[in-house]
DNA sequence: AGATTAGTGGCACTGGGTGACATTTGGCAA
DNA sequence: TTGCCAAATGTCACCCAGTGCCACTAATCT
C-alpha cells in the first residue's frame, strides 16, 4: 500500500501527497538548520498541517528523517527476492545492491540519489539518528534473513547459516559505508568503488590467516 | 578513572558510590516496573538525589540502563588488547570473549552475570534501548578495530581487513545473541553454547558455497 | 440527499533533557 | 582551627517530543 499501489481514491492520493510533503519539508529543514535544531512544529507548519497530524503519519522525528533510507532498504529486500533461485546468496545480494543503486541514480522524477546521500550524512552526524538507523538495519536484516532462508530451503533457527550470511554481508556493506563516509561521501559511484574495495579486502582476509581459528571444519 | 583506580579521595569514593547506587536503583526499577514506566524522578528519588544530579552522572535514561553492558564491552576490548601479539585476530577475540564471560560468572561481590543477562532482556524488549545498544556496539567496534589494526601493524583506513574482521566477528556474535535470546536466554553457559553453534555454522558456510562470488581472489 | 467513516485540529498533560544560578561540601592550605 | 577554593549538588525555569481525548471537517457509500 505504499509505492506500488496506484492510489485510486482521492483520500489516498491526498494522504500520499501530505506524507511526501512532510518528508520533503523535514529533510529540507534538517539540511539547512540541522536535525536537532528543527522542531516538529516547524515541519508541520511548513506543510501547513497541525503538529498532531504529523504524528499520525510518522512515529517520531527519526521516522521522517529515515523515511527515504527505509524505502531504499525495502527496495533492496524486494530486489533480492526477485533474483533467480539458483544464485548463491551473496551473489544475489551483491547484484541486488547494484540494481537498487542504479534505480536510484536514474530516478525519473525526484533526485532520490541525492536524498539518499544527504540522509546518510544526517545519520552520520547525529548519534540519535545513527542509533535509529542501526535498529532499522537490524529489522531489515531479519526480513532479508527470512528471504534467504526460504530461498535456500532451510529453517531460520535450526540452521544459522542464513542469518550468518546476511549478517556478514551487512557487516561488509557497513564497513564500506563508514569508509565511504570517511572519505567525503560524495556520490553513489564512489560508494560502489568502496564497496568493491571492501569485497576485495574480504577476499584477502581468507588468505591472510587473520580468520584462522578452531572452526576450520573439524 | 573508573574501575581500576582505587579512588583515594573521599569525593571520589562518594561519587563512585552514588553512581553505583543510581545504576542499581535504575535497573531494579526497570526490572520491576518496566523501562518506559520508570521515570528519572523515581530513580533519583530512590537514591535520594536530585533529578539534575542524575543527569550529571548519566547522559540519559538509556545510559544508565546500558551502564553494565558498557562495562562488559570495555572489559572485552581490554581483554583482547592483552592477548599475545602472535595470535590471529579471531582467536584473540574468541578467547577474550570467554575470558570476560568467565570473569562475569565468578564475580566476587555482585551478581554481575545476572545483571548482564537482565540487561540483555531489557534491551531486547525495548526498541529505544535496542537502538542505543547497537550504537554502543558500533563504537566498541571502532575501538576494537583500532586495537586489531595496531596489533597487526596496518593502517586503519588504507587496509580494510581490520575493520572487516571485527565487523564480521561481531556479526556472528550478534546472530548468536539473537538466537540465544530467542531460545529463552537463561544463562551465560547457554550463551557460550549458542556461540559455539554459530561458529560451527560459520565453518559450514565456507563449504556450502553460499558465499561463492566474484571475490575469490582472481 | 443523509449517514458513515477517515482524517484533522486543538487542547492539555506527561516526561526527557538543558541552562543558569544559588548552595553546600570536600580538599587544601596558612 | 580557620578560611578559602573548587567541585558537587540542589532549585527553578524552560523547551520540545510524544500521547490521549474530544470536537470538527471532509470524503465515501447508499
Amino acid at each position: 500500500m505504499e509505492h506500488g499501489a496506484p492510489a485510486t481514491g482521492l483520500r489516498e492520493r491526498k494522504k500520499e501527497r501530505t506524507r511526501e510533503a512532510l518528508i520533503d519539508a523535514a529533510l529540507d529543514l534538517f539540511w539547512r538548520k540541522g536535525y536537532d535544531a528543527t522542531t516538529i512544529d516547524e515541519i508541520a507548519a511548513a506543510v501547513d498541517v497541525s503538529r498532531r497530524t504529523f504524528f499520525r503519519y510518522f512515529a517520531g522525528k527519526e521516522d521522517v528523517a529515515l523515511a527515504r533510507a527505509s524505502e531504499v532498504e525495502r527496495a533492496f529486500v524486494d530486489a533480492v527476492a526477485e533474483r533467480p533461485a539458483g544464485e548463491p546468496p551473496v551473489v544475489a545480494m551483491r547484484t541486488a545492491t547494484f540494481t537498487v543503486m542504479a534505480a536510484l541514480a536514474d530516478d525519473p522524477k525526484r533526485g532520490s540519489s541525492e536524498a539518499f546521500v544527504r540522509t546518510r550524512r544526517l545519520i552520520e552526524e547525529n548519534p540519535h539518528l545513527m542509533a535509529a538507523s542501526l535498529r532499522h538495519a537490524m529489522e531489515t536484516e531479519r526480513l532479508m534473513t527470512a528471504v534467504i532462508a526460504r530461498r535456500q530451503g532451510v529453517d531460520l533457527h535450526a540452521d544459522l547459516r542464513a542469518a550468518l550470511t546476511v549478517a556478514c554481508f551487512n557487516a561488509v556493506s557497513r564497513v564500506a559505508m563508514d569508509e565511504w563516509n570517511e572519505r567525503g561521501a560524495l556520490g553513489t559511484p564512489e560508494l560502489a568503488a568502496v564497496l568493491e574495495d571492501a569485497w576485495g579486502a574480504m577476499g584477502d582476509l581468507v588468505d591472510s590467516g587473520w580468520l584462522d581459528t578452531g572452526w576450520k571444519s573439524e
